[in-house]
DNA sequence: TTTTGTGCAAATTGTTTGCAACACG
DNA sequence: CGTGTTGCAAACAATTTGCACAAAA
C-alpha cells in the first residue's frame, strides 16, 4: 500500500509543525486520492467537505507548499491552467496530455527511463519524472489532425 | 537561415489580416530573437523600442495567439512563470530546466526520438516536442545534491 | 468607408502575503 | 502560555475581454 495519511501527519510532527484539523483534513485527500490530478482548488473543496468546517484556499496553498518542503509532495503545471499536485511516492507515471482536447494519460515511468540515461549521463542532467508532462495530440486528436492535412496542400 | 519577420508578416497578409506597426515590430521581435526564451512582456518591451511607440500588453498577446493559430509560434510554461514564445520552425531543441536554479539547458529533439517514437507506436500519442520541458536538477545542483545527502542520513 | 486592430481599463484566474484572532502542544 | 496556523482581505502576476476610437485595405 501507499503512503496513509498518517504518515504525512507525523512526517508533520516530526518537523515539530503543528496537526490542526486542516491539515488533517488535507493530508487525507491527499492519501486517499491516489493517481489522480488535483488543483489546489479541488484539494480544497474535498478537504472541506472531509472536515466539515471551512478551509481557506490560502490554508490549502500553505499547507501544500510544507508537504513539498518536507518532500512528499511535488506539483506540476500540465496545461497552462492551474498546477496539480501527487504525493511523491506515487509519481511513478508520466503524463501525455493532449494539446487539442486536454486528455490527459499517463504511462509507467519506465517508458522514458532509456531517454533520461541518456540525458543524464550527456548532460549531467537528472530529470525528475514527476515534474513534467509531454504534451502533443493523443490518438484521436491525431488522426483528425492527418484528415485535415489531406485536403490542405502544404500551409 | 531562419524564418524572416517578413515570411511572419505574408502569413498575415495571406490570411487577409492587417498589417500593422504593432505587429511588424513583434514579428520583427521574434524573428530576430533566435533561440530565446522570451515571455510575452519581453517581447513587448522589444516590440516597443522597434516601433518605438507604445504596444499594449494585450496587443501583444492577440498578436501572440494570431500567429500561433497560423501555426508559426508556440508556447510552453516552463517553470511556474509566465510562458515562453518560440516560433515553430526554431524549434528543435527541448529545455531541460533546473529545478533548483532555474537555469535552462537545450538539447537537440534528435536525443529524445527514440522515447517519442515509443510513445507513438504503443499510446498514439504524438508529442510535440517544442511544447513541453524536463524538469530537473542541472549538474551542478545535482552534484550538490548528491553532497548534501552524504552526510543527511534518511531524513 | 468598411472592417479589423489598438489602447485602455476592468475582469479573471491562480497564487501569495500581511495581520489579528485562534488553537495546538 | 507561547508560537505556529488560520481566515480574511488585499496584493500580485499572467492573461483575457469589452468597448470606443484609430487605422489598414
Amino acid at each position: 500500500m501507499h503512503l496513509a495519511a498518517e504518515d504525512l501527519i507525523s512526517a508533520l510532527r516530526q518537523s515539530s509543525l503543528r496537526i490542526t484539523k486542516a491539515r488533517r483534513a488535507i493530508c487525507d485527500v491527499l492519501a486517499t486520492s491516489h493517481e489522480e490530478h488535483m488543483s489546489a482548488v479541488d484539494i480544497r473543496d474535498r478537504a472541506r467537505k472531509r472536515a466539515k468546517v471551512g478551509i481557506d484556499q490560502s490554508t490549502v496553498y500553505r499547507t501544500l507548499d510544507v508537504l513539498e518542503d518536507l518532500g512528499y509532495l511535488h506539483h506540476v503545471h500540465l496545461g497552462h491552467g492551474a498546477g496539480v499536485y501527487h504525493l511523491t511516492e506515487e509519481s511513478d507515471h508520466q503524463h501525455l496530455v493532449c494539446e487539442r482536447c486536454g486528455r490527459s494519460v499517463e504511462i509507467p515511468l519506465d517508458e522514458l527511463e532509456p531517454v533520461l540515461a541518456t540525458v543524464t549521463s550527456r548532460y549531467g542532467f537528472v530529470a525528475q519524472g514527476v515534474h513534467f508532462a509531454l504534451v502533443g495530440l493523443c490518438e484521436p486528436c491525431s488522426a483528425r489532425s492527418n484528415e485535415e492535412s489531406m485536403n490542405d496542400p502544404g500551409e
